[in-house]
RNA sequence: GGGCGGAUAGCUCAGUCGGUAGAGCGCAGCUCUUACACAGCUGAUGUCGCAGGUUCGAGCCCUGUUCCGCCCA
């Protein structure tokens, strides 16, 4: 065969001896099995205790911690995946990273469970004391370990167990005493009578944004309340709560409201019973609700309360803690709410007391929890104030002392802080943080302190009465970042951990936990609780619909781990992670993914190949490479990693995945090993077929390192077996080099215009509906000086197009005959006599030269344009004249290949 | 009522500095071509929600508006 014959016949390489196959075989499997790997990895690495660089720089994180009674959902995987993806990544750059992982008490979430299993075992609460309850919980709580935590491992979350933590643990408990009493002897703690959401199922009083809102189509009852006494003028009130009417107080006018100016300061009776009560005005009424004339119930409404206080009016309580009507509401004692109400709605109708009733839109308070309706009750609570705390956790964000990302949540927090109400933080159930408080049975006085004083420090009594309250479960979870790391003693690890250096969380708890979080920490600590907050959106179904138990559209993230493997639903969560977006879940995405992770694996047999069971990880020295795709793929190498690294670095998990995607399938896979085929099956010696080898493991070592930190099993696994000398994937660092080599490089631009020349031939050769598989006749013409430059890429191109080469022509006339391809230095021509249709090539190079001239058109304009010539910066303008002259080229390329079909088709008609 | 986010290919979503709109999935055609059919090659599909404005030039900036979602009151 001639040397300068670039043939592709199969024949050849099939009968080539493939004597590496079988230690392929040895170190990497034909298919990769995700459980298997994971299973071995999670045996020997989870729980692993953190390896401390007391010399880097320290990056440290605190996960959100999960309730204790909860099961990994998709908002736990989404969270924990994206903390794990930043915890590996700064691992690799060399920093001390530190991720606290830990539980939560989850006081009235814990309380039902077990209250369910008692229940379940037929014991009735009651019989139980106090004391016996609590240790249920603790027997519980030992009982399931810390399953949440087992399940966030399957994640594979590189967690530092050796400092984890739970909010009711000794230490933490010490310290959430510590900080109510100093709480409390700053003044920002106090108990009193307030108006307080309280939730009959729960039993226990919430804090306001522990009530969630929920818009429902209500009915508004328009009830008469006649003048008293004995006049038979009367004014008409809408209400959506006609049960509570027996406790009314007052009705109430606007002021300023015309229509009932002569009204205020007379009495009305209440409905059904004859008990007076006053008109009064108060701004705070809308005229343009129902009638205008609103009915004040102080103990049952937190707006009538506020204007009730306003008046001087007392309230009066006929509802009790379950929710039931008590003796105070006469003829509904011991109804529900909702049965109280049609009961007295039926009343009100048949005493000719009811005008009308219509459907109106009206928001419910319930219980976040349970779902139930809240009840505003007054009631004696512990409350902290909060305006002050809120000051510098306004000012840290305004400042830039902590960043949110997406930047935009900072609005919602402004606002929440900036109309901040007091925090109503005492719970009435059994399970949680005990208020270090006692109640002196002798002269009511409270003292507040660590641990039970032995007298009253007023009267000297030692009849103290331990406060039956605990804390809300969020007045720990405030404390969590500085007290998983030892406040309040001054540890090693607050000093070189705190402030932490990035929280990871849903939008949901922002006002729960985030904002919290800001105040406790510059109270207590003087510092933020962490520098930058990535707040990630909600997991839905494919649909777009919350997932929910009730829906029965909850996709269980371990199910999908065993199906897809953990590495596909990782890289499935960061790639969906752009920032404010909520993420729709489909399996048909993880599916996707698994199809990445297994060209991963494949693509690492491919190369092993060629270099069986090599176990140093290869270096390259760019300058050196003289292989064109060598340098191409290096060059794209080096933009791949320096774009992950600032993805990783700004939180764009979505566009670092993308890049990782693209890199591996798009450059590594489709252009890059396949061009090494070209190559590869040259003889053992050949300098560049040892330069390629050497290359494309160079390249899969990077790989690896930039693909762990999104999917650890697969990379670790192939690590471990490729390079079984080295010390674990991920404490390697994070590939960085850059290699000169730009993409603009002339080296870089003449391969990818051979790639795009490839393109042109594929493109022709389905337009023309000639097979992949059938090889073409072609030879290269290239101008004068060039036949040594193109030589190179010989192999490539006939590979890559599926072309048999005859020699390079340099400097000759082009031939007369065969189809024409230009690209930047000359022209490929393809022998198609006999092979193809004349009319059919005329037809597509009709239709190319018209898109073409079109586009051409545009860009003409533009540069005819006075404006824009005179307006646009100069490098557009050249961008543009640049365009306009390789379009011009391709026209005149085109007009020339359909000069030369037009020929032929005369030529074969003449004949 | 106030605030925030979204609307771009059949679906799910990117789109950085304003400079001729991209990806994945799906779909169609062809191909078992030294890893991978969980594959390869090629292709088709766009009123960038709507209406104005700024600009030489707008998916991007400004104003208004519609619809959807969320938060707050």
């Amino acid at each position: 065969m001639e040397r300068n014959s670039f043939s592709t016949d199969r024949k050849e390489i099939v009968s080539d001896p493939q004597e590496p196959a079988e230690k392929t075989i040895e170190r990497i499997p034909k298919t990769y099995e995700p459980s298997l790997t994971e299973r071995k990895w999670l045996a020997s690495s989870a729980r692993k205790v953190r390896v401390s660089r007391p010399e880097a720089k320290s990056f440290s994180m605190v996960i959100p911690p999960p309730n204790i009674t909860g099961r990994l959902h998709m908002g736990h995987a989404l969270n924990i995946t994206l903390q794990d993806v930043v915890a590996r990544f700064r691992k690799m750059e060399g920093q001390d990273v530190l991720w606290i992982p830990g539980t939560d008490h989850a006081g009235i979430a814990t309380q039902n469970v077990v209250e369910r299993q008692l229940a379940k075992e037929g014991i009735p609460l009651r019989t139980l004391t106090r004391e016996e309850f609590v240790t249920r919980v603790w027997e519980w709580k030992d009982s399931i370990k810390s399953g949440i935590l087992d399940q966030i491992t399957r994640l594979g979350a590189s967690l530092s167990w050796d400092h984890e933590r739970f909010t009711m643990d000794e230490g933490f408990s010490r310290a959430v005493t510590e900080v109510f009493v100093r709480l409390y002897r700053e003044g920002f703690l106090y108990r009193g009578e307030r108006m307080i959401h309280w939730c009959p199922r729960c039993l226990t009083a919430l804090s306001d944004v522990e009530v969630a809102y929920v818009e429902k189509t209500g009915t508004l009852y328009y009830v008469r309340y006649g003048e008293s006494p004995g006049r038979d003028q009367s004014l008409v009130v809408a209400t959506t709560r006609p049960e509570t009417i027996f406790a009314d107080q007052a009705l109430a006018v606007h002021p300023d409201d015309a229509r009932y100016r002569s009204w205020i300061g007379r009495k009305v009776f209440v409905p059904l019973i004859q008990r007076e009560i006053p008109v009064i005005a108060d701004a705070a009424v809308d005229p343009a609700f129902g009638t205008g004339v609103l009915k004040i119930t102080p103990s049952h409404s937190m707006a009538d309360w506020e204007i009730a206080s306003r008046h001087g009016l007392s309230p009066l309580e006929i509802i009790d803690r379950e929710g039931r009507m008590n003796e105070k509401a006469g003829p509904l004692k011991g109804l529900s709410r909702e049965d109280a109400r049609e009961k007295m709605v039926d009343e009100l109708s048949a005493r000719g007391f009811l005008e009308k009733e219509e459907a109106a839109p009206s928001s419910l308070g319930v219980c976040y929890r349970c779902q139930t309706v809240v009840e505003p009750a007054l009631s004696l609570q512990w409350f902290v104030r909060m305006k002050d705390l809120a000051k510098p956790a306004i000012e840290a964000v305004r400042e830039g002392e902590i960043r949110f990302f997406p930047d935009g949540w900072k609005n919602t927090y402004y606002d929440w802080l900036e109309n901040i109400r007091d925090w109503c933080v005492s719970r009435q159930i059994w399970w949680g943080h005990p208020i270090p408080a006692w109640h002196c049975a002798n002269c009511r006085e409270t003292v507040v302190d660590l641990s039970r004083p032995d007298r009253c420090s007023r009267c000297q009594s030692d009849e103290l009465v331990a406060d039956p309250d605990v804390l809300d479960t969020w007045f720990s979870s405030a404390l969590w970042p500085f007290v998983t790391l030892g406040w309040p003693n001054e540890t090693p690890d607050l000093e070189r951990f705190y402030p932490t250096s990035l929280l990871v969380t849903g939008f949901d708890i922002l006002f729960f936990w985030v904002a919290r979080m800001v105040m406790m920490g510059y109270h207590f600590t003087g510092k933020p609780p962490f520098r930058d907050v990535y707040i990630h959106a909600l997991v839905r179904d494919q649909f777009g619909q919350k997932m929910t138990k009730s829906k029965g559209n909850v996709v269980d993230p371990l199910e999908i781990m065993d199906r897809y493997g953990t590495d596909a639903f990782r890289m499935t969560l960061v790639h969906m992670a752009s920032p404010g977006r909520d993420i729709r879940l489909s399996t048909e995405r993880v599916e996707g993914f698994r199809n990445f992770v297994s060209k991963i694996w494949n693509a690492f047999r491919y190369v092993e190949r060629f270099a069986p069971g090599e176990t140093h990880i290869p270096e390259v020295d760019v300058e050196a490479l003289q292989g064109p795709a060598n340098r191409w793929i290096m060059a794209c190498l080096s933009q791949a990693v320096a774009d992950m690294r600032r993805y990783f670095s700004a939180y764009r998990f979505d566009e670092a995945a993308n890049t990782l995607y693209h890199f591996t399938w798009h450059l590594y896979c489709d252009w890059f090993i396949e061009a090494s085929k070209s190559v590869l099956d040259r003889p053992d010696d050949d300098p560049e077929k040892r330069e390629t080898v050497r290359v494309l493991r160079f390249t899969g070592s990077v790989l690896l390192r930039m693909a762990h930190p999104v999917m650890p099993f697969v990379t670790g696994e192939l690590w471990e077996v490729l390079y079984p000398g080295e010390s674990p994937l991920e404490m390697q660092t994070f590939p960085d080099f850059p290699t000169g080599l730009s993409k603009a490089s002339g080296a870089v631009r003449e391969f990818e215009a051979m790639m795009a020349l490839v393109g042109d031939v594929r493109q022709m050769r389905s337009q023309l509906k000639l097979s992949p598989a059938m090889e073409l006749r072609g030879e290269l013409v290239v101008g004068q000086g060039y036949g040594e430059r193109y030589e190179r890429h010989l192999a490539f191109l006939s590979r890559m197009a599926r072309l048999s080469l005859s020699p390079i022509r340099e400097g000759e006339p082009e031939p007369l005959s065969g189809i024409r391809i230009p690209f930047t230095d000359g022209a490929l021509f393809l022998d198609l006599d006999g092979i193809v249709n004349l009319a059919d090539e005329e037809r597509r190079l009709t239709q190319e030269l018209e898109k073409l001239n079109q586009k051409r058109a545009s860009v003409l304009a533009r540069l005819k344009s006075r404006e824009f010539r005179e307006k646009a910066p100069p490098d557009v303008i050249e961008k543009d004249e640049r365009l306009l002259e390789e379009a011009g080229e391709e026209v005149q390329g085109l007009d020339s290949a359909l000069a030369q079909v037009r020929r032929m088709l005369e030529k074969g008609e003449k004949r």
